[in-house]
Parts: structure tokens; C-alpha cells; sequence
DNA sequence: CAGTGGTCTAGACCACCTC
DNA sequence: AGGTGGTCTAGACCACTGA
């Protein structure tokens, strides 16, 4: 495959067109994640391949992965190969559940399905996934539980388009994380979100589902994630009960 | 200056001791940093005079200094030349605020300090800093106002040992941030910080700082900051009253 | 052993900033 | 014009993995 050097200096931004090799070769390999050439957890060619590939040399080849292993999108093994960073993989992708138990001791994390049906987006809903308002959406509410105790009480609102076929049984057929189940069965990938953290008080709902007080204190999570493009696939709002748990967050 | 290639492979460790040459120059800059070789804001030499000054080649060099960038240790300004990250520098270092207002409109923050006393560190405060139990801690309430809104309410614990010359008049005089101050006046550079987010039930003292009635929810942020060589110089709880702001983290 | 990523070098050239 | 960081190359060698 041939790669243009030269850019051609838009008239209208005359200086800033300027785009580096590597930065052409990032978005080459992202076009053939995002159409599925290489699938989550397998091997890309080595660098040495996509050089000659791409026509640039394995250095530059290197400086573009590099931003693809710290955006989160590739996983390097040394002496193995680069692969495609996959939500299956618990080491990779745990890396959206900020919760965890207060005194540290790791326990299994259990995904409890409560609901799923369709729905018209209504105003809100429809901004954060940028869809029209009144587009069909589906919503999934579900119990998260850390050891024995509820910890986290969701409602998801997914894009009908890209989930047409979820279902109560889908959901209780995943094994896994959700985002496991939306990569592997919708071909969907979550990248990365952005989220809002507000501390609330809990409605008779949450209070049920969490086991806790109506009116106790909860955090409440916002959450909008992303896919390839920033196209936002997931607008979420999770009520955390932190008796037991807290919400991690690493700063710098 | 000159540098060790080989390493010697510690009779322990045979097959781990290998460090590669960048790294060995990531601990020679970092030390530099430490001593206060080159101060908060200032320009490094160049690469090409570093590379000279290690024996190594400028290629190395920018890796490490990469590193250090990514860090948030150092800041490059191409043309410019390399910096050392300030905290004075608002562009660069007003990333341990996570609290924005709800409307996206950008408010100024003020800081209004409440208090400043000493006492002797209980067994928590003295575990999350690293002191014996019974050493000189100070202690410093503040309130943090986005623009008219009183957001944060701040218990702040420094060791003494660092902060021996704290006190209101100093607090009184700080023009920005806190973290700033620290580094300006006591030379001390906050560089991560862990953070453990609650929500929780306004007790009198904070529902009275922050205007919102008792048993409110609110969300309690516990964070503890470390310098280089991770040590934690700061153990600070705060509550934030999330009417009109949130907290907002990006995952991925 | 061969194949992969990881390190290191030396040198050329480019983009940006300042004088 | 002269300095800085930023890009790109080609090649050598090292560390790790797995057959």
C-alpha cells in the first residue's frame, strides 16, 4: 500500500496541514480495527510486515502502535506479538469498574440481569447517544453484585440500531462483563467513556435493589462510552451503594 | 557524567536485573528533578546537551524525557525546549480538580481557608502518611467556592516535618492553588494522588459549610497525594456538595 | 532455533519559536 | 539565522517466547 508524504496544504488552514507518517499509519490501522480485519485477541502482523505494508520503516511503524498501546486499543506481548485489546481478556479490560471493596480483598464480581425492554429515546437519552429523539432504545437494568453484597444497581440505554437482538436471554447468557458481551455478540467495542459522579439520595427503586434505606446516601454514576470515532454507544446511570465499596479513581 | 551499560546481574535476580539504558536515565532526570536541580517551570538543557552529559544518545534521551512527559513530570514546547511541570502553571497542573459545574459553563474557583491547626496524627491519619502514630500533623479546613457555590469542604493533614511554617497568614496569602502553594513555599511537588469516593450523609459541620441541610447527600472524596519515590505528603477528606457541580473522570 | 517486540545508535531533515 | 523539539530512516543488537 502506498502513503502520500506530501500532504496537499488546504488552502484554508495553510501551515496546520502538516500531518506526521506515523499519525497516517494510527489511522490506517484503526480503519482496519473498526472493520474488523484484525477481531479482538488476535495478532496483528508484526511490525516488520506492516512497515513494508504501509511502505514506511518498522520505527515508524513502532511510534504508531505506541499511541495504539496507550490508547488502550493494543496489547503488546514481547516476544509474542501485538494484539487487538479485547474486553474478554480480565487483565486488559476490567478497566471500566472503578468499584472496590473497601478493605481490598478481592472478591468475584456477578453481573444479576433484572430487565430489558424497548423504548422511544426521550430528550436526554437521545443527546448523550446522539441519536433523534424518539428513536427506538434499549434498556437494560441489571444488579452488580461484588461478593454477596449489591453494589451497584444500573440502567443502560443502548442504541436500538446496534443491539437489535438483546434480549432477558442474551443477557442471562453472558458469562462475563457486559462490554465482554457487547464486543463478542454485537461486535460492538467500548473504548473509552466518560463519566459524572454525583452522590444522591436513594429512591424507593434503588433502595429496593440495593438493600439499603430509602433516602440512604448513594453515588451516582453517569456514564456515556464511546466506540471507534467517538460515536457514543452507552448512556448509563449506575447507583452505587458504598457501605461496602468504594469508587477508585487515580489522579496524575 | 558517565553511565553503566552492564548491569551487574545480581546473584538473587539473575534474569531480572536487566534495565534498559533510558530507564537508568529516567532515574538520573528524575533525581535531578528531586534535588531541585532544575526548578518548577524552568527549561532543561537541550537533548542534545543531556545525551552528551549521560553518554548517551539523544534517541535515548527522548525516550526517557517520553516518559517523563507522559508522567506529567515534564512538559515540551516544541521550538521551546523541555520544562519542569508547575503547579503554578494553570494550563499544565489543575488536573487534581475533578469538580466541574453542571452547565459546562467555566466559573472561577476560590479558596477559602477556615482553619489551621496542629495535633498529633491518629492511627489512620498516621497510616496513610507514613508517620508514627503521635506525630506533628497539620491540619487545615478550607473551603473551595465555584464561583458563588460553596462545592468543597476540605479536611486537609500534612505532615509536620514538611509543613513546619503553615499557618492562616500563609494560607491567607495564597493566590492560587493549594497544591501550588506547597510547591512555591515549601518545595514540596505533589505529583499522583489516589482518590476513594463515598457518598455519605452531611453531619452538621460540613452541612453548615457548604449551605445544604444535615443529612444531605454528599459526596465524601478521601485522597491521599505522593511526591517522588511515592511518598504521600497529603491525606485529605473532602466533601463536595454535587447540586450544581460533578465529579467527572474519563475511563480508558 | 527462528520469530517477535525492545533498545540503541547516527544521521538527515522538518516544524516551530525567538532574535 | 540559529536554536529547540519532532519525524523518519537503516541497521545492529538484545530480551523474550515457543516450537
Amino acid at each position: 500500500m502506498l502513503h502520500i508524504k506530501i500532504m496537499s496544504p488546504s488552502t484554508t488552514t495553510p501551515a496546520l496541514a502538516f500531518r506526521p507518517l506515523y499519525k497516517q499509519v494510527v489511522g490506517l490501522i484503526t480503519r482496519s480495527l473498526e472493520i474488523g480485519e484484525w477481531k479482538p485477541g488476535v495478532a496483528l502482523p508484526s511490525e516488520a510486515e506492516l512497515a513494508v505494508r504501509y511502505g514506511v520503516s518498522q520505527g515508524t511503524v513502532r511510534k504508531a502502535i505506541d499511541e495504539l498501546v496507550s490508547a488502550n486499543l493494543l496489547i503488546r506481548r514481547q516476544g509474542k506479538g501485538t494484539f487487538v485489546a479485547t474486553h474478554s481478556d480480565p487483565d486488559s479490560f476490567a478497566r471500566f469498574l472503578c468499584l472496590a471493596p473497601n478493605d481490598g480483598e478481592p472478591r468475584p464480581v456477578s453481573n444479576v440481569p433484572l430487565a430489558c425492554w424497548r423504548a422511544k429515546a426521550g430528550a436526554d437519552v437521545a443527546r448523550h447517544l446522539g441519536l433523534e429523539p424518539g428513536a427506538l432504545v434499549i434498556i437494560v437494568r441489571r444488579l452488580l453484585r461484588i461478593g454477596e453484597d449489591p453494589a451497584a444497581f444500573d440502567e443502560i440505554y443502548l442504541p436500538g440500531g446496534l443491539f437489535s437482538e438483546l434480549t432477558m436471554d442474551v443477557l442471562n447468557s453472558a458469562e462475563s462483563s457486559l462490554y465482554s458481551l457487547f464486543e463478542s455478540r454485537f461486535g460492538v467495542r467500548a473504548i473509552r467513556a466518560n463519566e459524572r459522579l454525583r452522590a444522591v439520595s436513594a429512591d424507593k427503586v434503588s433502595a429496593e435493589a440495593l438493600q439499603v434505606a430509602e433516602g440512604a446516601p448513594l453515588l451516582l454514576a453517569e456514564r456515556v462510552t464511546f466506540t471507534y470515532g467517538d460515536k457514543p454507544v452507552e448512556w448509563r446511570r449506575g447507583f452505587y451503594s458504598t457501605r461496602n465499596c468504594h469508587y477508585h479513581n487515580e489522579l496524575g
